[in-house]
DNA sequence: TGTGTTATGTAATAACATTACATTTAGGAA
DNA sequence: TTCCTAAATGTAATGTTATTACATAACACA
């Protein structure tokens, strides 16, 4: 976790960009729990610094980070996880999003992502953001399921 | 769409559900606009043939129509579009979301979902559902911006 | 025609997200 | 250093999406 914080320290001194205490702290709440989280459990957390809990900061450190690509969000949660890829994944994630556990398994996407650009090409359409996920059982949730 | 319809009430009685007037509705909404609907603008509609405009009218609609495959939700969204595949689609789909015009483009989805579905079993996660779009400029749209 | 099940009505509230504007902080120029 | 500007944060209010709980109505079938 604290290599995560340190290369994400390093990404951000390289393109001139701030991480300030806000910024830091969202990103370790997310680090520490590799659960998604939503923008108001992440808000609640940020008094323990002596920040502000109001949603606008979450979001604003949260829109922050995911521009950079350091953390997701996970639309089919409306939540938010740390990236865990050690930086520059441009080909594209899905996400494995258990439903019992919450937690989200990260996995590297190609040539899922070729596909969608080919189809898109195919038909003229320009993509600017792909989402895949898929929602289900982990491994763990899908013993503990046996039988019911 | 009268054809669209006349499939549903089919298959519905083939299924022994129900087709009742809220839920024809709203199908109807979908269908006559082949953009993705937020459930509060579809709930606004619903008074015309004196329903409730309610959200939760709406919503409980939305749900049963999705859990016939009748509609699909847009999760980049937060919003419901009329399935216009012929019914049966069971490869999965990708949608094509236009930022600009909001019209969403349904796109079959195989090798994708079969991708996502090797890629599971490769980590032993058992998909339920998966969600798979891409949100950019539609050629229309990418027409328009020329020069923008 | 009664009876149980399914669907809808209604109200309240929960959960997620953004806007607007005031204040503070950081970093560079004079 | 001091001043200035731009960026970040504080604060409050509000907008948007979704669900819960319980009452009433409609349907399907015996």
């Amino acid at each position: 976790m604290s290599g995560a914080l340190d290369r994400a320290d390093q990404l951000l001194r390289e393109r001139g960009a701030r991480f300030t205490k806000a910024r830091r702290k969202v990103f370790e709440i997310l680090l520490s729990d590799h659960k998604a989280l939503g923008a108001y459990a992440i808000a609640e957390r940020l008094s323990a610094v002596g920040l502000s809990s109001q949603p606008v900061v979450a979001y604003r450190a949260l829109d922050f980070l995911e521009s950079h690509g350091l953390i997701h969000r996970i639309e089919g949660k409306n939540a938010f996880i740390a990236c865990d890829h050690g930086q520059e994944h441009d080909g594209g994630t899905i996400f494995f999003i258990c439903t019992l556990c919450e937690r989200v398994l990260e996995i590297d996407a190609e040539p899922e992502t070729q596909g969608f650009r080919d189809k898109a090409e195919a038909v003229g359409f320009q993509i600017s953001t792909t989402i895949m996920e898929a929602k289900g059982l982990c491994p763990t949730c899908r013993q503990s399921q046996q039988g019911n």
